[in-house]
DNA sequence: TTGAAAGCGCTACCAT
DNA sequence: ATGGTAGCGCTTTCAA
């Protein structure tokens, strides 16, 4: 836990000294500081807010946590804190959260024991109910059905569980997202449609490849290797760069490339535009995540979007729902990922 | 509040649970805990450990936080949580302060009375230090100036304080970023460089406005107010389209362009792009903040660096350094904003 | 080497 | 309409 050792300037002003200060009990204090305040002499009232303000009171939390075994806060585990979509859906948690009375306790984790640790720390600080954020690598929960009975409830978002445990939980649907985008191109006249793919450790790039693979087959179309390459999003721009030089060297080329996330595609489209080619009109292009840069890209750039606010904003909400009821069944939610259409995809084609 | 009526589902194991288990007293539980073992019997200790792991003891710092009066927590009020770039600095922050053994309690606030409400929850729930995270705005902080004395240390960044309070303080030198920025273009050969200021109401936008005007009269540049116009971030982005074309009206046309921030300057470099100009050979264009996505623009985008990152790192590191000795003097740091450049703005001219 | 008991600041029950 | 008091789960003297 590292050395805490330090005083604190100032004794704290408790309930104690107010009751004292108004010549009232803590009980009365305590009624006056929850709201119960219906039998209530005005003049006592009054007296114990005129005590409160001349001393600068403020009731401790911890103490009332203590005793009512709430702590008001939430706890968020979030995997991928590096990544500007995942670190956004806090705009909108935190929030909601805050309007239902409840603070966000942050705690980033890169790996599984980072999180084994996150989750002891929520549980020893008592937070009343954790939302875990995750990568889709596929990371081992079985300490997960090891938690005491006394766990908050738990809401995990974007990650396939490896052990039976129910929890809510939400997903979206990378397949889908994928189909929409291939079924928009073939509808658009593309016939030769390229896919940049994401690495095979994660589940979204696997989930990918299968709705690219779906796509073509639903549509007629063949399944051309040379028109797959790797684009591993964690690697340098330098080999998506490579990933598209091999592309358009197949022959004949692709007329429209999906990329594993818009920071390839952008990539993609500077690769594409320094050789010649023109976005849309020789080239479509189609990102995936929709983060907000896309718009301001020349051409803006066509995405899949990842409902990741939505996914977010669902996940604070089934934890408050579940606060109030803790013991409805628990919910699984698949978002959908819907295609946003903007300049990179915008031509037709006919050959 | 919100209404916060729930029943935990099962009672908490406790430490009385785990002394019992083990045969001995709360006391060498506790002792154990707190790795006071010197003086202690290894078959002791190893009953202790054993009657923790078969109840699955997780002991409660809510307790713990009541009697030390220290929580591990660090409280961070965040003004523009909707700001990728300041959303960032939590990817800093929170893995520092979880090294040292805090956790980051998180609260947005987008005005005074948010402000003050999260300050006063930060005090009730008693973290141990405080970080703000300001917009350039104006903001009246006469409320912090009656804060209690038990009220935790604090320190700010990038807010300039209306009161005499003597806060360990974190700023970044915006006329230095900007006189840094104009001298590289006069030294590239430009001469006619033009300047989308910010809205006023911004004290960054100012300073930029100041640095800008510095910055002509060191090189005996004439001050040209064609040159200057208004492209404000929170307006929308047709506004900085009509900016950068008023721009290229006037006669002659300016041979650089400083934009107000980084997706300003994108857009920027799309409406040159659009009129057949040619970036950094027609018009150099210099952004401002650093945003991630500026290396994959095409051209990458030259920018003058807001020290996001430092500043963040820097006031976690400051608080800590509080934390251990209360009473040292309070500091105050102005961060550089140093000019990064790209290909924006690679060209020389000579006219 | 270990334990008993006071107390952190509050809530909640039961009195009056 | 208000107060006394037990107790939340832990740490911390002080004693044994």
């Amino acid at each position: 836990m590292g050395s805490l050792s330090r005083q604190r300037p100032a004794k704290r002003v408790t309930i104690k000294d107010v009751a004292q200060a108004a010549g009232v009990s803590v009980t009365t204090v305590s009624n006056a500081l929850n709201q119960r305040t219906e039998a209530m002499a005005e003049p006592t009232l009054l007296r114990i807010q005129e005590a409160i303000h001349s001393l600068n009171y403020r009731p401790s939390r911890v103490a009332r946590s203590l005793v009512t075994s709430q702590t008001a806060t939430i706890g968020l585990i979030i995997a991928e804190i590096e990544t500007p979509l995942f670190l956004q859906a806090l705009h909108f948690i935190e929030p909601i959260a805050r309007n239902a009375g409840y603070n966000v306790l942050l705690c980033s984790a890169q790996n599984l024991a980072d999180e084994q640790q996150a989750v002891n720390l929520l549980l020893e600080k008592q937070v009343d109910g954790i939302i875990f954020l995750s990568t889709s690598l596929y990371v081992d929960d079985e300490y997960l059905t090891r938690l005491p009975l006394s766990a908050p409830p738990i809401v995990i978002i974007n990650r396939t569980l490896t052990h039976p445990l129910n929890f809510d939980q939400i997903h979206w649907d990378n397949v889908g997202g994928t189909i929409a985008a291939v079924t928009y191109l073939v509808q658009h006249g593309h016939s030769r449609i390229a896919l940049l793919r994401g690495p095979a450790s994660r589940r979204s790039s696997t989930e990918r490849l299968e709705g690219y693979r779906r796509a073509l087959q639903q549509h007629g179309l063949e399944y051309n290797e040379d028109y797959v390459q790797l684009a591993d999003f964690e690697a340098s721009p330098e080999t998506w760069v490579q990933a598209t030089r091999r592309l358009l060297a197949v022959s004949p080329p692709p007329t429209a490339i999906l990329a594993s996330n818009d920071i390839v595609a952008a990539v993609v489209l500077r690769t594409l535009q320094r050789v010649g080619l023109r976005v849309p009109q020789d080239v479509a292009v189609i990102g995936t995540d929709n983060q907000p840069f896309c718009t301001f890209l020349n051409p803006a750039l066509t995405t899949v979007g990842v409902p990741i606010i939505e996914a977010g904003q669902r996940a604070i909400e089934m934890l408050l729902t579940r606060l109030a009821e803790p013991h409805r069944p628990s919910e699984q939610v698949l978002l959908p990922c819907s295609l946003i259409v903007r300049e990179s995809s915008e031509a037709d084609y006919n050959d």
